[in-house]
DNA sequence: AGCACGCCGACT
DNA sequence: GTCGGCGTGCTC
């Protein structure tokens, strides 16, 4: 041991890191004398690792190397250096963070670098203006002026790229997408083709925008009880409690919102609220930071890292006390937290679904927990097991509040299913992608000056190829699914790993020219409603062209502007907008996704449909709905239909017990993938095995497990389990069963008890490794989407 | 995750 | 005969 000025307090001479790779280990660093004391927890520092430099958190200091550890102290390397002098990382988001990365089997260094905001070491040089590029002269004029002098094959690409993105483009935009350096653009402007100027990044597109109205300022009775309930808990400083805010859509969750959040602020303690990554409208944050000021910090995905680093930064140093933001925002570093929200919980944008996977909602909920704050979970269609947890009884997690009228008295929209087997029939046998009733609903509000909204499903109305003569689907040559036909670029894409190819004009495998393009994508049904109705503005929302910043926003201000007449475009329209003037809403051949390998699709469809129909009639006028539908018998549309959450949920909370699926029991999902399908196998059958003995080792040293018949609730088998007990299914293939050139497995764990789960899990794949399981091709998800 | 080491095909 | 593919193993 090396002498130490006695006098002093030791100073720890040894650090536990973790890093921000898939590695669940710990490694231990010696401190070198100089940088003693100035190392905390939470610390980020720079660390020696292999042949790298890498950047590892604090987790524990050390005086001396403890006797347990199995590390050889002539191994250790000193730390590099120490990179902040105060820790980015506090100490409630490191135990946050190590509670995520423990409760989704991912990695605590993982975690930990998601919780810091992303360009962390952005440049400083962080341009309000940006350059901009400007197409000049016409197609044309391109033709005679190249001829002169022709153009290169980069300007040419430039010039074309331009072209299809409106003739406006960011400089950097550019040079990222053609790949190509500032020189040609530079050439292009010197020779008059387009323009270099400079603009505004942070162009304000809420100036053509009304505010919203501020004549909701009192609250209606629901409201107001829904608030004091809030308001009430909250005055209980320093205690949890969770509620779950039900409110159709139209009830004014979030005037309870902001009222409740004013709550904990005059209580002087902050305030987080997380919304799904759509909903953070420039409209919304304008509003917040009418009440709140500079109180708020605001973490958008659209902004660019050094604008997000600057919030962080505000919230850090604790200059803002309240916190507005999308999925990662629930690790923001707030001090003293009085009040979580999460609005509309049951939305999917809060499941990060890479590594490190989590889903916000639960992390909030636990943050809550830790901190003693109060949170509220709000949704007019709660996920099933948000209202499962609010049930009264033994459930009754969650404190539920109701909130049942519309503001103003509107009314819900008149719904309406359209049974799109007999338009079939009608059309004889045609395939026909909009009703007569849809259509000429659609002429009719728009003759009333009204506007209207279409949603459709992307997924499941994407058009493929079909070859007539034998049967032959065009499939992804690296993945087990059809291509998508993409007329405008005459391609067939993978919505999936992206691969393209020109699409064949006869069949690649008989030869026939008689090849059918079945379906029709939004880009075809844009079309459509365009040759349809040559009169209206209509405008196209989907992933495809939401590609660029502030677009997305920009169309949905023209559409509340009364610019458009038209809305065509998927779930992104159907979530959070106000559009006083809608009055239609054509619900086009969503229910495909009913026949997904999804145990959540019924609920994801009921609660899709609740949505968008709450976009119809939000002003003085009623609304309509009008539902293409192949299933009108199907629960999860005739609950839609008339809105009715309860009906539905006491139809789909059956089935999730007959089926043993969630809120009853917890799943996890161990995908394993691999390019070799033997290589997967091998992998997948050892997993199995170490599974197997995990779950035999474990029921042997739990003391006597209740045994409890569940043969009443499982359909058929009636086997018998005790509630810790953890059931194993697979490996088989999963629902894509080749992804990117990879065979993809499949294993699914249940069990009634998530510590029983985990527990389990850990064991097993720990096992499995040291029977030679390759563990870079298994990847664990816990309370997974995708199932079978 | 990276990065090295190590063993089998098409090229100066 | 070498350059380079990615399979396997390790990182305090």
């Amino acid at each position: 041991m090396p002498a130490r000025a006695a006098k002093n307090k030791p100073q720890p001479a040894y650090v536990e890191v973790v890093l921000p790779i898939p590695i669940r280990r710990a490694f231990t660093y010696r401190i070198p004398e100089p940088m003693r004391g100035q190392i905390k927890l939470g610390s980020r520092l720079r660390l020696p690792f292999g042949k790298r430099d890498i950047i590892g958190y604090a987790i524990e200091l050390h005086d001396e190397l403890p006797q347990d550890t199995d590390v050889d102290e002539t191994k250790l390397k000193n730390v590099a250096a120490v990179i902040d002098d105060e820790p980015l990382i506090t100490p409630e988001i490191l135990k946050l963070t190590q509670w995520t990365a423990d409760y989704y089997a991912s990695f605590w260094g993982e975690m930990l670098k998601a919780a810091l905001p992303a360009g962390l070491h952005a440049e400083k040089v962080r341009a309000k203006r940006r350059k901009a590029v400007r197409l000049l002269r016409t197609a044309d004029a391109l033709v005679r002026i190249a001829s002169e002098k022709p153009l290169t094959e980069q300007q040419e690409f430039i010039i074309e790229m331009l072209r299809t993105n409106g003739g406006e483009m960011l400089f950097t935009e550019i040079i990222e997408q053609a790949d190509v350096g500032a020189s040609p653009i530079n050439t292009l402007a010197r020779r008059g083709f387009v323009e270099v100027y400079v603009q505004d990044v942070r162009r304000d597109p809420l100036r053509e925008a009304e505010l919203p109205s501020r004549d909701e300022l009192t609250l209606n009775a629901e409201q107001q009880i829904a608030l004091d309930e809030i308001a009430a808990a909250l005055k209980k400083d320093g205690e949890y409690k969770a509620f779950l805010l039900h409110g159709v859509t139209g009830s004014g969750k979030t005037e309870v919102y902001v009222r409740a959040m004013q709550a904990a602020l005059d209580g002087c303690r902050s305030a987080l609220m997380l919304v799904p990554e759509i909903a953070l409208t420039p409209v919304f944050s304008r509003r917040l930071r009418a009440i709140f000021g500079k109180e708020v910090a605001i973490l958008h995905s659209n902004l660019s890292a050094g604008e997000r680093y600057d919030e962080w930064r505000r919230i850090r140093l604790g200059e803002a006390c309240v916190v507005i933001g999308t999925r990662s925002a629930v690790f923001a570093p707030l001090e003293n937290i009085g009040l979580v929200i999460v609005d509309e919980e049951h939305d999917a944008s809060y499941r990060q679904h890479e590594s490190p996977f989590y889903n916000a909602r639960d992390v909030a909920v636990m943050r809550a927990n830790m901190t003693g704050a109060v949170v509220v979970l709000g949704s007019a269609t709660p996920a099933m097991e948000s209202y499962y947890n609010a049930q009264a009884g033994k459930h009754g997690k969650y404190t539920y509040l109701h909130l049942t009228t519309r503001i103003h008295g509107r009314s819900l929209a008149d719904a309406k299913l359209i049974d799109m087997r007999e338009v079939f029939r009608a059309a004889g046998g045609k395939d026909v992608a909009l009703s007569p009733e849809l259509l000429t609903a659609i002429r009719e509000t728009h003759a009333r000056g009204d506007q209207v909204i279409i949603l459709l499903n992307r997924r499941g109305f994407s058009q493929f190829v079909l070859c007539r003569t034998c049967g032959e689907t065009i499939k992804c040559k690296n993945c087990d699914i059809t291509l998508t036909f993409h007329r405008r670029e005459n391609k067939l894409i993978c919505h999936y790993c992206s691969y393209r190819e020109q699409s064949p004009r006869v069949c690649p495998k008989c030869v026939s020219e008689y090849l059918y393009f079945v379906g029709e994508g939004t880009e075809n049904l844009e079309d459509q409603l365009k040759k349809k109705f040559p009169s209206m503005r209509i405008a196209r929302v989907d992933r495809d062209t939401m590609t660029r910043r502030g677009e997305l926003d920009q169309i949905l201000l023209d559409f509340q502007a009364g610019r458009l007449d038209m809305l065509v475009g998927t779930q992104m329209i159907a979530k959070g907008h106000d559009f006083p003037n809608v009055t239609l809403v054509g619900v086009v051949s969503v229910d495909i996704g009913l026949g997904l390998p999804d145990l959540r699709s019924a609920e994801r469809t009921f609660q899709l449909i609740t949505q968008v129909a709450g976009r119809s009639g939000r002003g003085e006028k009623s609304g309509r709905v009008l539902i293409q539908t192949y299933y009108p018998e199907h629960y999860a549309l005739r609950h839609a239909v008339r809105q009715d959450y309860k009906g539905f949920y006491a139809e789909e909370i059956r089935y999730r017990e007959r089926l043993a699926y969630p809120p009853f029991f917890v799943l996890a999902s161990i995908m394993i993938k691999h390019r070799d399908l033997a290589k997967a196998m091998r992998n997948a059958t050892i997993l199995r095995r170490s599974l197997d003995t995990a779950v035999r080792g474990r029921a042997g040293n739990s003391e006597l497990p209740a045994l409890r018949r569940r043969g009443d609730t499982d359909s058929g088998s009636g086997w018998l389990v005790d509630s810790s007990s953890v059931r194993t299914l697979g490996p088989a293939p999963a629902s894509l069963s080749r992804l990117k050139n990879e065979y993809r497995l499949q294993i699914i764990l249940k069990s009634q008890s998530r510590r029983a789960l985990r527990e389990t899990l850990d064991i097993a794949l720990l096992g499995a490794e040291s029977l030679g399981c390759d563990m870079r091709s298994v990847f664990v998800e816990i309370d997974p989407v995708n199932l079978m």
